[in-house]
DNA sequence: AATCTTTATCGTAATATTGCAATCTGAAAA
DNA sequence: TTTTCAGATTGCAATATTACGATAAAGATT
């Protein structure tokens, strides 16, 4: 074994998953932000940023497009990534909810 | 190589992708919201509410507890857990945040 | 056209994760 | 004390992830 039992739970877990897998790494968290930094989303030196090599960094690119998190232009030469607000709104409304629904029951027991 | 390059990165990005990563599998997403779910947290069925075998339920709750997304007391001849709310609160601290700079600056060019 | 530049893909090695049977641990019940 | 029960730990097999050198692809530059 060692395969992900996905088909086992609900297409809402999968997918919340999905995304935070995506942001379980820190090279992929370091992307997330310089996206946020730079006020241009036309960036054609992620690689510059980041301590690894340039096909490490193309597959995180790729992984995080995958699931979402950002979207990509190709843009001449370059490409043109940036975050994808739909899918980071997902992921605050999801925190936002279970934090709203734990201050609510103060079943803070632990 | 196969080990991610921790040292490389800040504090404050291992920190997210340590805590993204622990929920980045659906049977510990689902684990949160079964907590979550309950009223009591005094849960001595995590077991049975999930589609795996006791000793990889096991492992998914001690994985959380490291990441502290769970806390977790010996109640007698069970375990009480629920979910730490301070650590959800980052997480959605984290990705309000996110969503708030990327609603100001407008950069959704892709 | 030949070259440069940037990003993607392939192949592969090292390491991590997932899942479970078997087993251990420790408190409660008999 | 012995049994029982819930949960943790161990050990191992299957699979996934991470990282990078080599190479390919494709538009830009000369």
């Amino acid at each position: 074994m060692g395969a992900t039992k996905t088909e086992h739970f609900t297409d809402k877990q999968n997918a919340i998953a999905t995304l935070t897998k995506a942001l379980g790494h820190p090279a992929r968290v370091a992307i997330v932000e310089y996206l946020m930094k730079v006020d241009t989303c036309i960036c054609g030196d992620i690689v510059n940023e980041l301590p690894l090599a340039q096909p490490t960094v193309s597959q995180h690119l790729k992984e995080l497009k995958n699931a979402g998190l950002i979207k990509g232009n190709i843009e001449g030469n370059a490409i043109c990534y940036c975050i994808d607000e739909k899918t980071i709104e997902k992921l605050q409304n999801y925190f936002t909810n279970i934090s709203t629904k734990l201050t609510n029951k103060k079943n803070d027991c632990c």
